[in-house]
DNA sequence: TTGCCCATGTAATTCGTTACATGATTTC
DNA sequence: GAAATCATGTAACGAATTACATGGGCAA
């Protein structure tokens, strides 16, 4: 995964709307972008250390707290830069890889019921991002008018429904095709 | 994306098929499987030395044509044994990331008009995958009774049905939205 | 006093991409 | 004679994960 190291701009989005410490940063992610995107410390803490060489945010020590050094963030003029050049650039088409559907691709070597039990695990894990999803839309869609943030926001937000409906949707087909070969088989008997 | 080696997998059920070559491999992932996963020759034959050192696949030098030096390679029955237990091991949940959405999220640094392009290039590729799974899908019903093996690439071709529909349901109405939101700021004048 | 949350980081490892290198054969 | 396809590989690099390491404050 070479290439263009993506996550830097993550850093630099949530940068450019307030100063953040790493701990922040990884929280922010967690909290609204974590079903299309998401990162550890061990990526983190890294990549702001290389954002501050390239001079793209700078650091001060935070103590609001009598806790551990705190170390905030902030965006520089070359950082905003840099961010609104990568939000300007076409974005390449997504490779994306799904190992489920690569064990069903090579299926025919499992018993049935085995793929059965992975798909509803996959639908149920499906249905409760779905309800998440679905809870931010509502909470998004009262606070609309606030601010530009919030509504493009919500246009991920409703990526990420139709995303997990799709899911859903091919989940029940799957099973139910499996479900009428099994059954099909046992009249063979 | 450390962890476990996926790819060694797709190579092992590839495989465990018919034996074949480091160009006959990547051609089948092209193929087929190239919608949910790829792999480039710099992965591929490295891999297969790897399985090779592991005892999980056998070469030999085929000469069928007058061409060069032609290795194909067979699973053995240590690779079959692999190849099932991963696919009898539990899949975690996938995640996936989405360039795109990021640009999204932090949208409100660019221009709309912006947007509106690069979701409509979303679309349209998106529409050129659904057609050519649904060309997928059309072929493998002919020749759905043939093998199970049909049968579960069948599943793997609705899903990514299911998938570019949502992407496409998804790209009408985000334009929409951001559609409406260019006249509405034009009355604001 | 145990455990959770705040808070920062490093090191090892490995997966994957890109570019490079080579060369024969077939097709136009 | 040029271009496409068949065919095999290596080297450099970078992104990302995992595990490790440390320590203070607060609440039950």
């Amino acid at each position: 995964m070479p290439k263009e190291n993506k996550t830097r701009y993550v850093i630099l989005g949530l940068l450019n709307h307030q100063p953040l410490s790493g701990y922040d940063i990884k929280k922010r992610i967690e909290m609204s972008i974590t079903y299309f995107w998401d990162a550890g410390y061990g990526q983190i803490y890294p990549t702001l250390k290389q954002l501050l060489n390239e001079g793209l945010v700078t650091v001060r020590e935070a103590e609001n707290t009598g806790r551990t050094a705190r170390k905030e963030y902030t965006i520089t003029e070359s950082g905003k830069k840099e961010l609104q050049r990568w939000l300007s650039a076409p974005t390449e088409p997504e490779t994306i890889r799904y190992e489920m559907l690569l064990k069903l691709f090579f299926g025919s070597q499992i018993k049935t019921k085995q793929h059965l039990a992975s798909i509803a695990k996959f639908r149920s894990t499906s249905q409760i991002n779905l309800q998440r999803i679905e809870l931010y839309e509502k909470n998004l869609k009262k606070h609309l008018t606030e601010s530009d943030d919030h509504f493009f926001y919500l246009l991920t937000v409703l990526f990420g429904k139709h995303l997990f409906q799709a899911y859903i949707q091919w989940a029940d087909e799957a099973s139910d095709l499996l479900a009428e070969k099994i059954k099909s088989k046992e009249r063979e008997k």
